[in-house]
DNA sequence: CGACGTGTAAC
DNA sequence: CCTTTTACACGTCG
């Protein structure tokens, strides 16, 4: 894990520009594209905008009420389409591949390639490539994208969001501590609302008083890891590999026409989200062993309920299972505006610290042991 | 240690 | 009055 040369590409706000691409007519307007609730004719947030819509103020995760009353004559507002922004996004994802000693696709628009190899550790092969690419993804697609160059996954994608739309930014590893101090607390990947609270109160307001912060007093915050994690970013230094993400867990989540606690209300909905679960269970071909019920109540508060079988492949045993946990659920009632369900602890595939999930038979004999995964993984 | 629930974060 | 999906860490309990 010497010097590594890692792209970061993040395609320029995605969604709008492929529902541009398809309707040319949009070109030059602010382009809204939402995720409607179905609640109400406008409830619900935006999940992309373009840039002239960005200029209005209107950004992914207004809700589109507000949106609206931001957004002037000339505003469209689309719902989203997933199904075809997929496409498109396999297209392009199979394309970054090619391009890549190691890859790992971190969303439908982002992706991480590992290029040490193809491009000798050199910077100067490093820019090239990275136009190479971007001109790629222009021909083919008609996209642009953002690519970050830097020694390692967290800066590189510090480095693609420096500029944008269309930009390339690569950061020598001589540069990464003070391009990393250039930033506030709160804008480094990784670290949130509450992080950056914490760390306030803390007395760290700056990445540089990060950086030279006591590791015992973030230890005694954070926990090891996640201190151990904050220094390494106000240092610029994240040792994590470019993999191949494996899927661990498949949900679905919806939102209910009105508040209720009624059972079956519920569970009507709640079937419909397992029609979709069954779905993808049967294309991936995915055995599964924990069932969980996600429910957000009126207060918008999160709760999960879950249960773990004996591997299975059946879909019956959602429906079973998830049954008995709404009822469990609603023992005391309470008024319920999402749902949402989720599988996961899927066999053969691999967990997190590389053992295997027992098979059929659930003697679940355990596999060889494996060290801990060191502190020094960052993220 | 496995199961379960919650918190944090990002898209 | 406010989406969706995924990952992962951590605390707790048995």
């Amino acid at each position: 894990m010497e010097d590594r040369v890692i792209f970061h590409i993040d395609l320029d706000s995605f969604f709008a520009s492929v529902v541009e691409l398809k309707n040319p007519e949009l070109k030059g307007k602010p382009v809204v594209v939402c995720v409607y609730s179905g609640r109400t004719k406008d409830s619900g947030i935006v999940s992309t905008a373009n840039y002239k819509a960005r200029e209005l103020g209107i950004r992914s995760g207004v809700p589109i009420k507000r949106a609206k009353k931001l957004g002037n004559e000339e505003t469209i507002f689309l719902p989203v389409d997933m199904q075809f922004y997929k496409k498109v996004s396999k297209r392009i994802m199979d394309l970054l591949e090619a391009h890549a000693d190691r890859f790992q696709q971190v969303s439908i628009d982002e992706a991480y390639l590992d290029v040490t190899e193809r491009t000798k550790n050199d910077l100067r092969l490093a820019e090239s490539l990275g136009y190479e690419i971007k001109r790629a993804i222009q021909d083919t697609e008609g996209l642009t994208c953002s690519i970050g160059i830097a020694p390692n996954k967290f800066v590189a994608k510090m480095a693609s969001n420096f500029q944008k739309p269309d930009g390339l930014t690569i950061i020598p590893q001589e540069k990464v501590i003070d391009f990393i101090s250039g930033f506030r607390i709160e804008e480094l990947h990784g670290i949130g609302r509450k992080t950056s609270a914490s760390l306030i109160e803390l007395g760290v307001t700056t990445v540089e008083e990060l950086r030279n912060g006591d590791l015992k007093l973030l230890e005694s915050r954070f926990g090891k890891n996640k201190a151990l994690d904050l220094l390494g970013k106000a240092s610029g230094i994240d040792k994590s590999p470019v993999k191949p993400e494996s899927i661990k867990q498949i949900s679905k989540i919806g939102t209910l026409k009105e508040d209720t606690d009624d059972f079956g209300t519920v569970f009507d909905y709640i079937d419909g989200l397992i029609e979709e679960l069954i779905h993808r269970v049967r294309e991936l071909k995915i055995q599964f062993r924990t069932i969980s019920l996600i429910i957000i109540d009126t207060s918008l508060k999160m709760e999960t309920k879950s249960q773990t079988v004996p591997l299975t492949e059946d879909p019956q045993v959602i429906r079973v299972i998830l049954k008995k946990l709404l009822k469990d659920y609603l023992k005391n009632p309470k008024k319920i505006r999402r749902v949402g369900v989720k599988i996961s602890n899927f066999a053969n595939l691999k967990g997190k610290n590389g053992k295997t999930f027992p098979t059929k038979s659930s003697t679940s004999r355990p596999v060889s042991k494996r060290k801990q995964s060191s502190f020094s993984d960052f993220e």
